[in-house]
RNA sequence: GCCCCCAUCGUCUAGUGGCCCAGGACGCCGCCCUUUCAAGGCGGUAACGGGGAUUCGAACUCCCCUGGGGGCACCA
């Protein structure tokens, strides 16, 4: 095992996301790229925001994504005591004082700044506040909070693993608050703190953090560090309107995308694609084949933008490269969702062998099968199919035909095979067809016609087909 | 407003000074195949944001502009 020691580190404070998603991938990959240790680490500083929830489902997550974690879930809200010592030392070191202004009142200065063209921002109003000058606040009923004080000149700069030197002046970065009043740690001390105890070697994670990369090494070496950690910043995600990706732009949780019948392999492949290409032209990638191309120094600079249609498409490319049994295990239970008791696993099997070369989701594979377990009696060609096969000259004899030919024929694929029937009537079976897709299936979409009649059987299908013709004739 | 980051087809990207009047993929369009719809096959459409500079030579280097994105919390 090498030395290289990357974490997740995601506030549980929602759904995952699909950046974030992204973000846990890329660190994966890396670790098992580089045959280093991935730790998942739960940044849950925030008691007010984080819920339990929120750590569960980072785990079902990731386990359903494939991405599973060497150590952890560490999480910070049990090692608050290590974050507080931290901010004690600091503060003997003079690297952090105490704050007595209250929230709203920073808020309402910044606001007036702000309004008068100024830049909002601490103003350093506690920075030297004498013995007496506290006490009074105490007094007065003040609680304070711990800032860390930034330095008053010069740079701050380090070097980004993808995007190269990145520097920002430390005049424009106002002192911030490590510790609450109420006595809780903030985000950029544990996180300080924690990549140093746990011996983070490289830090991958979006680019929206890499202002507060600058703060957080700051804080690192004045506890003492004289090393940091490699940072990496990601390009992030957007939506197909521009802007971070949201819930505006649809669907943006990993469950989201889960339950609507996508397979992890495809995310992940999908992920793995927004923001790095491997060296060569290939596209469709197992697990196995990323971590074997994956390399950070092939991470893009530029956003990229989230698209859909390629994940859908990706998706069905995964479905066509499963073993069939694999498959049909993963669409079982969005049939069993559908059909309950109804449900014959055999013939579902056989449906599923069907749908594979045309699918694009799991869910869409338990929806062609839906005729199958439908009652005769209960199966309704849908208003816009009906208007089709309406329009559709000499219907009535096209299925006058079919009923002929299946009532006789052999019950085999071939022997169903309707085609020289309808050619005798002199109507192509492109134009006849599907007047009978449409009263076997109920939609004029889905599996090939000849095995669903097939995996139908005689009975229902030559009821159908009756039902179709009364129908057609107004009955 | 201030700070930071970024910039190749509509989208994801290949490309690190000549192999590029720019390659692949999704999408879109057309054709083929065909048992509806798909899937598949074949073909097509489409990009180096603008201006300078360096160089014998720039998509690739530098500068400016423009554009896009992010940050400026007692969220992470």
């Amino acid at each position: 095992m090498s030395d290289i020691r990357v974490r997740f580190s995601p506030a549980p404070t929602g759904m995952m996301h699909i950046g974030n998603a992204r973000t846990a991938l890329f660190n994966w990959l890396y670790a098992r790229h580089t045959g280093g240790t991935f730790i998942l680490r739960i940044e849950d500083t925030d008691v007010v925001r984080s819920t339990t929830e929120a750590v569960e489902q980072i785990q079902v997550v990731l386990r359903w994504l494939g991405l599973d974690w060497d150590e952890g879930p560490v999480l910070q809200s049990t090692r608050f005591d290590r974050y507080l010592e931290a901010a004690a030392r600091l503060r003997e070191q003079g690297d952090a004082y105490e704050c007595f202004c209250t929230e709203d009142e920073i808020k309402a200065r910044n606001e007036a700044a702000r309004a008068a063209g100024a830049v909002p921002g601490y103003d350093g109003r506690c920075r030297d506040l004498t013995a007496a000058e506290r006490s009074a606040f105490v007094a007065e009923g003040r609680a304070a909070s711990i800032r860390f004080r930034t330095p008053d000149d010069g740079r701050s700069e380090f070097v980004d693993v993808v995007r190269g030197e990145v520097s920002v002046a430390w005049s424009t970065v106002s002192d911030f608050v490590i510790v609450r009043s109420n006595g809780t740690p903030v985000f950029f001390l544990a996180n300080a703190v924690d990549d140093l105890e746990m011996a983070i070697s490289h830090v991958l994670r979006g680019e929206d953090l890499i202002d507060s990369t600058h703060r957080v090494l700051a804080l690192r070496h004045a506890l003492g560090a004289n090393d940091q950690p490699a940072y990496a910043h990601l390009p992030l995600i957007m939506g197909p309107g521009g802007g971070k990706l949201s819930k505006r732009h649809g669907a943006v949780s990993v469950e989201e995308y889960r339950d609507a019948g996508y397979l992890p392999a495809a995310v992940v492949n999908y992920l793995a694609l927004l923001g790095w290409a491997p060296a060569d032209d290939r596209e469709v990638l197992s697990l196995d084949e990323l971590i074997a191309a994956f390399e950070l120094e092939r991470v893009h600079h530029a956003a990229a933008t989230f698209d859909a249609q390629k994940l859908e498409w990706l998706n069905g490319e995964h479905i066509r490269r499963l073993p069939l049994s694999d498959l049909t295990a993963a669409v079982l239970p969005f049939a069993r969702e559908r059909y309950g008791a109804r449900l014959d696993v055999r013939v579902f099997e056989a449906a599923v062998a069907l749908a594979q070369e045309r699918a694009t989701t799991l869910a869409q594979i338990a929806d062609q099968a839906e005729f199958l377990f439908t009652p005769d009696a209960e199966l309704v060609v849908a208003d816009d199919s009906w208007e089709k096969v309406t329009r559709i000259e000499r219907a009535a004899e096209i299925l006058d035909c079919a009923l002929a030919h299946l009532e006789t024929c052999e019950w085999t694929v071939e022997g169903i095979d309707l085609r020289s029937a309808v050619d005798a009537l002199g109507v192509k079976a492109r134009k006849a067809l599907p007047v009978v897709y449409a009263a076997i299936e109920g939609r004029t979409a889905g599996l090939p016609l000849f095995d669903s009649i097939f995996l139908l059987g005689r009975d229902s299908v030559l009821d159908r087909l009756r039902r179709a013709r009364e129908r057609l004739a107004g009955v």
